[in-house]
DNA sequence: TAGCAGGCGTTATATTGTAACAGATGACCT
DNA sequence: AGGTCATCTGTTACAATATAACGCCTGCTA
């Protein structure tokens, strides 16, 4: 299980994050030749917005940069986009926040945990091997079928740690 | 890890509910005395739905007890008894549903699992004895202070796959 | 008995998310 | 070329979840 950028670093602190920034996007905009989805204007928008920070960003701060860039004006624009995103792996909604951040694991499904600030709302993400395994077994236990697994982990990253305590 | 009602049973199936939920009950009277916190008419009132299943219900839907029970009229009624009962390790929140079920661990504030089906909306929880190991290992690697942990594993239950399978 | 803290009532509003239907576009077939 | 189909988008309207803010009441206690 590794916390990651796009190049492998840590997600709260610096990093070169235009190359972060558009090694995620060339790889989702490669993901989706080879598996014919189309990255429309209003999907790759909000793709953009997400990927412009390690922030979580909700519905209708993604639908605020739609509204700017021409490409939607109401809530379901903006829905649309994030459904598309999130079924094929490109982002991932925050359940704890109601919000969504991009996923830097570049396109294929899988099981992720995440780190998640409560001040800045900065999120990290790490792929977990195995859904839980504990949870996988004993959900197996009393027959209970695990279709999807939500790890977050709420707390306060470094930076904010910091400047909290002087 | 166990999943457990209050008799180390399997809240999916069919056990002695009504034995089980006096037994809650009766273990947060005494938590209270103990803690001298008020389990005031509202919130009994609250913890009393909350225990007539294993099911999450909603904030509006324990808001409709309320109003039955001549307790309370408007959703802060409903949402100020959760926060007490949330806050003492009484209740949880499934934050996947944005709903609330009763604690079958008595009291003590504690890190939990939960099974969720998404048919009945019946859950299990588990006590996690470390908030995830391995993630609070690696969060501790990159400066991250983890205040809380949610674990969800969605999915069907027996009863609920038996029903949709034949 | 004055002050204080906690609990509650009420109004108003914020935030997050969906249903449903219609129009537009582009791919593909004949 | 024209028909047909699926997908994507526009729009209206609304549902569901949650909180801010203010003020009253009650019971404790200094």
């Amino acid at each position: 299980m590794t916390f990651a950028t796009a190049f492998g670093r840590d997600p709260f602190r610096p990093h070169d994050h235009r190359r972060c920034r558009e090694a995620v996007r060339a790889a989702v905009e490669a993901d989706c030749r080879e598996r014919g989805l189309r990255l429309t204007p209003a999907r790759a928008c909000v793709l953009d917005a997400l990927l412009e920070s390690h922030r979580a960003l909700t519905a209708y701060e993604l639908l605020d940069r739609l509204r700017k860039a021409g490409l939607g004006q109401q809530p379901p624009a903006a829905y649309r986009a994030l459904e598309f995103l999130v079924a094929n792996g490109f982002a991932h909604r925050i359940e704890r926040l109601g919000a969504y951040v991009a996923c830097v694991h570049g396109g294929a499904s899988h099981c992720a945990a995440f780190l998640v600030c409560r001040a800045c709302r900065r999120v990290a993400e790490a792929a977990l091997d195995e859904p839980e395994q504990a949870l996988a077994a004993k959900a197996e236990s009393v027959g209970f079928q695990v279709e999807r697994v939500v790890v977050e982990a709420e707390g306060i990253c470094e930076t904010c740690g910091r400047a909290a305590n002087g």
